[in-house]
DNA sequence: AATGAATGAGGATTCATTCAT
DNA sequence: TATGAATGAATCCTCATTCAT
């Protein structure tokens, strides 16, 4: 009936991931002292330790939490055949998790040189290479391995560089989508014609 | 014969340029502080403030520097007619830019959120804009203004995201170039048809 | 009997005003670094940091918790008729909230220059203003109302510069009044007469 | 016929002089950086240390040069038998001195402090003591030689602290010698009278 | 589950000063 | 008579982190 005690537990924990990707994605990560964090949640600083161990530890937990759809989808598409159809399908669910979590990507896309010695970068670097390499096969031309890899990078771009556009944001994300299956079928093509 | 008095004079300026923006490039800009800027070159951190007037005017004329042709891609661009032929020249002569100055476009790419507040990432979205404006009809369909917008962010990705595929990367950036030569084609191609 | 928990608590925040106070009027604002400072406490400068904001936020609750008697002084003589007696009051006490706080006293008097663009400034500033305002009468010749205002100065000299003088520091407070008053009344006499 | 080349030789050096007295009395000495005191001028720091050994050897020489007039004043003095007359002409004689280098004074009033520990807070002390023991009589009661202080002082503080008072600046000026023989004149009496 | 107090390391920046030219 | 280049020491301040309570 009442909220069970370990909901009411991890309460504060989540109101702070919320505040710190908030901040971590608007101003950066360095530019984001725990003490703001703390500010903004009043509570102190010393409250943060309490639930993570470090400001790493804290950015690990947001970013295990939220991607990982990311990490299924890796692990489903690397159980399928590499078909042209299955790698549509992995750019569909890509752009579904993308959408679903779009202050932190946007934050991996913007403070990567910040998270690269982070434990959090290579995860990061890892997921991306993953997916390349179910997207791309390395045997084809290397003009069609581009367009693979554009395929992957349009999205990400794709998030915010449309922000000049007009139009509808769940349009424009199935644009970007359209695009890159577009790229897709491309790099296909090629392969075939090869 | 010898090396002329005022060569000497703007020797420790430049050198101070490189390595910082070595080390921006390499670490972010939060990440690499002075000290260390100072200590690669063997000079005081003072003598660092003697040439520049902080650490932002530092970075400010290593952009300004570097980023002159973007600048003059733009102006020409401006007074030629929207064609795709233009057009595609804009792409071709942004490809040499950007591979003229790999580090500063690596650095804006992986410190957009540090360099967001900074005087500088205000021109470089300045930049930004001009070219989407310049590469996109904004009365062309959505998906071909995303095309439009593809072609100018894959440039940017194509330059560090081709590390994982093997080649020369004279021909990586033909390749990276020929995608996005060939988004904009398909763009142009949505337009016509509308 | 113990000493309480909330005495402890605030003992090194008042011990760091009471060195800085020292330390400021001794040697000048400017002089004195908040290392010396946090040295003669032998706690860190973070620690300071902790207690007060800023330098100057230091420097301003001090002045605020000491020169609360004078703003009362002001008060309540802004409420009183603009009788000599009352003159006479605002005198008599505005002496004892001097020799009641030599020491911040003694800091505005010698660091005006460079209190004059702190927040602080302003408000001294604006103390012996009012204060200059409740003694003088605008009308009366410029005789009379110099002579006001040498009776407000001369208590400000008098607190340092009697220091060739023999005799007793209490008696030498009252000597310094008392020809403070004595300006006071020929100044009213001056008004009547006219 | 010409310029001497000796009055062009001293040129930059009173001009630095000049400027510097302006900014030291409008800022304070500390906050008054040589950097700031050579753009005015445009020329190098560097120059300024070809006019001058040091810092302080820069802000002596001004002094030395503008309060020499007391030092003429005090030798006089001295000279004199110690009458009502002389102390009323040192008076006067301390008044054209004053306002005769309004910034000079201005600048040992509200940098106390600062030029407490430089060579030049040592003379300036002994000034204003060879001044109090010409004025003041040992023998006399406190109160009378509180009245002589306060005449002296009276004149440092009446060259600003006039500032609220309307009329014309040498009518205020006038107003405060007089308040000032007048705070003499009862000292004296006080003297005859015991 | 959280706080108050503190630390140590490091950040950018400014300053008076020097010296070869 | 000046400059350009540089230094060393110091400044204020911020940060992530710790720990007793």
């Amino acid at each position: 009936m009442a909220t069970p005690h370990h909901a009411r537990r991890s309460d504060t924990r989540s109101r702070i991931q919320d505040v710190a990707l908030k901040l971590f994605a608007e101003q950066g990560y360095e530019k984001t002292s725990l003490r703001e964090i703390a500010e903004r949640l009043d509570v102190t600083k010393a409250a943060l330790y309490y639930h993570f161990k470090t400001k790493e530890d804290l950015l690990l937990s947001i970013s295990e939490d939220l991607s990982a759809p990311v990490d299924e989808l890796i692990a489903w598409a690397q159980g399928q055949p590499r078909t042209l159809a299955t790698k549509q399908e992995v750019l569909r669910r890509y752009s579904d998790a993308l959408w679903g979590a779009t202050d932190l990507f946007r934050f991996f896309q913007e403070n990567q040189a910040t998270v690269r010695d982070l434990a959090i970068g290579e995860s990061f670097r890892e997921r991306i290479t993953a997916l390349s390499e179910l997207l791309k096969e390395p045997d084809s031309s290397m003009t069609a391995q581009v367009r693979s890899l554009t395929a992957l990078f349009a999205m990400h771009a794709g998030m915010h560089a449309t922000q000049n556009v007009e139009g509808d944001p769940e349009e424009k994300r199935a644009a970007v989508l359209e695009v890159a299956l577009d790229l897709l079928a491309q790099a296909d093509a090629d392969l075939v014609t090869n």
